[in-house]
DNA sequence: GGCGTAAGTAATCATTCAATGCCTTCCAAG
DNA sequence: CTTGGAAGGCATTGAATGATTACTTACGCC
């Protein structure tokens, strides 16, 4: 039997199990059973506290795109970043590849992305792309310029869903585009 | 009540429109009921045609993929395809835009692509994307080339999957980015 | 023209799933 | 101590869903 705990407190932390349920499966392909067990906690719980499977999905999205929209902003924003370095763009795809560490953030906004058969969750997803566009276009970098930096990371997200990094051994196509898609931070991906 | 059908022309019938459907909703997003329907049959006939669901999926996913790279492949196997030229890049862009009029190859892909919960499927994505990569590095081009091309596909995939197109008035962030994805073509996306 | 095979469906089943309602247990304030 | 509110589980339910089985009907071939 699990202890009492505050209400936000649990919240918070059947927000994580989802999060973690949600990448695996997304939105479709996870029952809410699924999280309460991840969770610990009664599935009749989890869609009580937030309502629906649906608004559930949506909350969990939305704090795992802002938490990486968040982490562009920081290097962004950060007054010694200098837009016109030779390695700024390196610099803001570290911002990026040091999310990998946490891969569900990544695995939650595809899914959120390629989920727009709910029309909610299509708008959420736009709404995000939104912000993290804005985010990097203040770099003052060209449009274009920002578009490849947004679309190389859809690629790694693409990447990581198929799981080609533990998989770079079966298949030497798989093996170089793994190489060159995820340059140096490949080695710490299992 | 639908005129009989040689099992063949029936099976590609189907696989049509289990392609539209799956385009939709997924694999975990979309019952073999919806598929049966939209195909004008019973829901019993699809299963028993494919076996199983999933099974079904992997078919509409192999031959989606194929379709796309195929279209690749006719660019760059073309001699009198270039990709030294300064506009090479355009012109095997162009095959792919030329799939936007049937957005159902570009959406079951990405649906594959992020739909990693089955082993299955995300091994048959990894085989694709190496097809892919295969074909586009037959230009000659380097890795790196290569991969900015493709990860410029799957940005146009997640723009497509999130409604981008039909919503460009309704945040300038989206139009901008749509603006410098699809380029000219996105006049012909509603 | 009848007969065998293939095309297709209706009925049904076992699961799974999201959601609702009611009950229990704990804690804190008076 | 007791009482009320909040945390959280339990039982349940109705709808979907994937799959199986048995049955029916059309068509080609002799």
């Amino acid at each position: 039997m699990n202890t009492r705990m505050s209400a936000d407190d649990r919240r918070e932390l059947v927000l994580q199990a989802a999060t973690r349920a949600f990448a695996q499966g997304g939105y479709a392909g996870t029952s809410t059973d699924k999280v309460a067990r991840e969770a610990g906690v009664s599935q009749p719980y989890v869609v009580r506290i937030f309502g629906t499977k649906l608004e559930l999905f949506l909350e969990v999205f939305e704090r795992s795109t802002l938490r990486i929209r968040d982490a562009f902003a920081e290097v962004v924003d950060d007054p010694t970043f200098d837009p016109t370095a030779e390695d700024a763009r390196e610099q803001l795809g570290l911002a990026y590849t040091a999310l990998l560490a946490d891969r569900d953030l990544l695995q939650v906004m595809m899914h959120g992305f390629s989920g727009g058969g709910h029309e909610e969750i299509a708008r959420s997803a736009r709404a995000c792309m939104a912000r993290i566009f804005e985010t990097v276009r203040r770099t003052g970098w060209s449009d274009d310029e920002v578009r490849d930096f947004v679309a190389h990371g859809m690629l790694i997200n693409v990447m990581l869903a198929m799981r080609a990094p533990e998989h770079v051994d079966e298949d030497p196509q798989i093996a170089a585009l793994a190489a060159c898609a995820f340059g140096d931070a490949l080695e710490f991906l299992t």
